[in-house]
DNA sequence: GCAATATTGTTCCACTTGGAACGATATATG
DNA sequence: CATATATCGTTCCAAGTGGAACAATATTGC
């Protein structure tokens, strides 16, 4: 039988291969679970997650910051107010856009999602000591620095 | 302005997102510039990568090593089949399976194909010097050995 | 101050995706 | 040997996705 892991090393480009493949067994697994747990989708936990850090963005703003279209934004908005996860109030000082802010409930919401990646990642990782991880994430961060603005994060 | 880095270094699951942003900057733009430029989409280009490493495969095989669901490969195999990339022979020890091979100008897109994607891979990893890279390549494998076949990479 | 241009959020649409069910074939069980 | 179960590849369908065009509003340049 051959297992996927095998294809990584005859790859030829690898490094990416390899940084895919561990990026996607935490990732997948975890989009899975949110989707079928608790119904929501990718656009919505991303509006979710960046709008439980910044207090207030637009529709706009969670685009470029999630690397989203503003489409799917759109569309997750009307959903996550739909739900009461969100509030909305208009910009006094530009009517195009709206002013964006995530409820208490939205937030619990958040808490649960992101909990729930981070087992994954725990499990993923887990083979790592916590120097060899530390080590992974400075260099990460490394090549992050370099691309500030790059296509953002596929989470 | 935020930019998407800074969103890295607030969320609840760092590591998963720093590791799902250096891959989405290799991938992302590498995948739409080979289906905007070469009209193949990323079931057909793992189908043909699987077919380029190993001689003979069933689409099950390449469902198994890709990670991808039956109908993908199939409707991928259908469409490399209609262009010449692929060749199909029935086997003669079970009618349920095809033997699927590569063919020549397959092999050649496939060529093109992994060219591209590794410059994406050069140019994001090229603020790592040799060592850092080849340290970040073998605590990533020390990973994917634990979980040899776990989802696939999502290449 | 006004016309040209840009931006925000939305709707529309064509396309990809993957789960489910299916027919055909192979294997296991009694 | 017959029936139940499993597997391969396919088709169907519902859902998510993102580009493009759009109306409303803001900004820029003359």
């Amino acid at each position: 039988m051959i297992s996927p892991s095998d294809f990584l090393e005859k790859v030829e480009f690898r490094d990416a291969a390899l940084l895919s493949f561990v990026t996607s067994a935490i990732i997948v697994p975890a989009y899975d679970a949110v989707k079928r747990d608790l119904g929501i989708t990718r656009s919505e936990y991303l509006l979710l997650m960046a709008l439980s850090h910044y207090p207030v963005l637009t529709a706009q703003d969670v685009s470029r910051l999630s690397g989203r279209p503003r489409n799917s934004i759109s569309r997750a908005v009307h959903r996550m107010l739909a739900v009461g996860h969100l509030a909305r109030d208009p910009d006094p000082t530009d009517a195009r856009q709206a002013r964006l802010s995530i409820t208490e409930t939205g937030r619990a919401l958040h808490r649960q999602i992101a909990e729930r990646i981070r087992v994954y990642q725990e499990e993923v990782l887990s083979p790592l000591t916590e120097q060899e991880r530390e080590t992974v994430v400075n260099l990460l961060t490394k090549v992050v620095a370099q691309r500030p603005s790059a296509g953002a994060a596929e989470l």
